[in-house]
DNA sequence: GTACATGCAAAAGCTTTGCATCTTC
DNA sequence: GAAGATGCAAAGCTTTTGCATGTAC
């Protein structure tokens, strides 16, 4: 479990296990890793009525991410956004340029698998790539779904 | 040529020509479009004895995304950077993690070809693809050779 | 008990905005 | 001449930091 990964890594680094580490970690595994910024981070634990300053939640998210067990975002908005890491299933994001959702391709709709031949290119011309990291933009099925049947009704 | 055709457009849409307008552009033909952030691009001009205040630096940068004319674009820091718009030739980035610098897969190296494929796929499941960005990183040719050198060196 | 973590408020960094002044059309 | 653009300073956001207090080991 995520919780105890944590306390693992914290001990075997001579860091502390402490309840706000463990609460922060633990919403990104209760919203199922929605891309949260620090102020959502924040926020839902207010909700929960737990007490986290949200400068911890700052220093928290850091040191996750630097222990690798959340990666950091940007999706052109004024914020760092932050996902639960999960190196068996890789993935890229889909944001909907119509309702803003942002989704993620994995399994047999990510694009580890095309990108190998690119990447061997690149290894041939002297690039080592470490990590790479796509975003596409457009209409997610949902909203091109809804404008189809606007359009049809509109005949 | 780029002056002229921003021109074209402002006066297309009822908006005005500056000196300011033109010399930002400028900065980005001049520099051969190397990401520049708005902070930059004021420093350039200061440099060049060119006032425009910073504000102005800001709101034209927009202006000039909103006309298609820039791109913004973020490379996981805390500032967005600009580079001039190349429908012709699209490109990708990669950053290296080890001299900073940030590359233009162009040509090629683009990995424009092998997506094609790819964005098929997500045709084909509903999602319609209107741009997408990709970023590597890792190590370049120039720092992978340096390291050679030196463990060559060390035998 | 001590080194480390937290909370609070202040500061910092980038970007945006209100308003008076100046410029383009 | 009027609508729009600029410059300046102030304000707005997100994120970071200093320091006193609290807590895990």
């Amino acid at each position: 479990m995520h919780v105890d990964a944590l306390k693992k890594e914290l001990r075997d680094r001579r860091w502390r296990m402490t309840p706000q580490r463990e609460q922060i970690l633990k919403v990104f595994i209760e919203t199922n890793s929605e891309h949260l910024g620090a102020e959502e981070v924040y926020r839902y634990l207010l909700n929960k009525r737990i007490n986290v300053s949200k400068a911890t939640v700052y220093r928290t998210v850091d040191l996750l991410v630097e222990l690798g067990f959340l990666r950091r975002l940007q999706f052109d908005e004024g914020v760092y956004r932050y996902e639960l890491v999960d190196k068996q299933n890789k993935h890229s994001h889909f944001i909907c340029n119509s309702c803003g959702k942002i989704y993620e391709l994995k399994n047999e709709l990510s694009p580890e698998f095309v990108m190998k031949e690119y990447i061997d290119l690149l290894n041939g011309n002297g690039y080592i790539v470490e990590e790479f990291d796509i975003k596409f933009r457009g209409i997610c099925p949902k909203c091109s779904e809804k404008q189809l049947k606007k359009h049809r009704k509109s005949k």
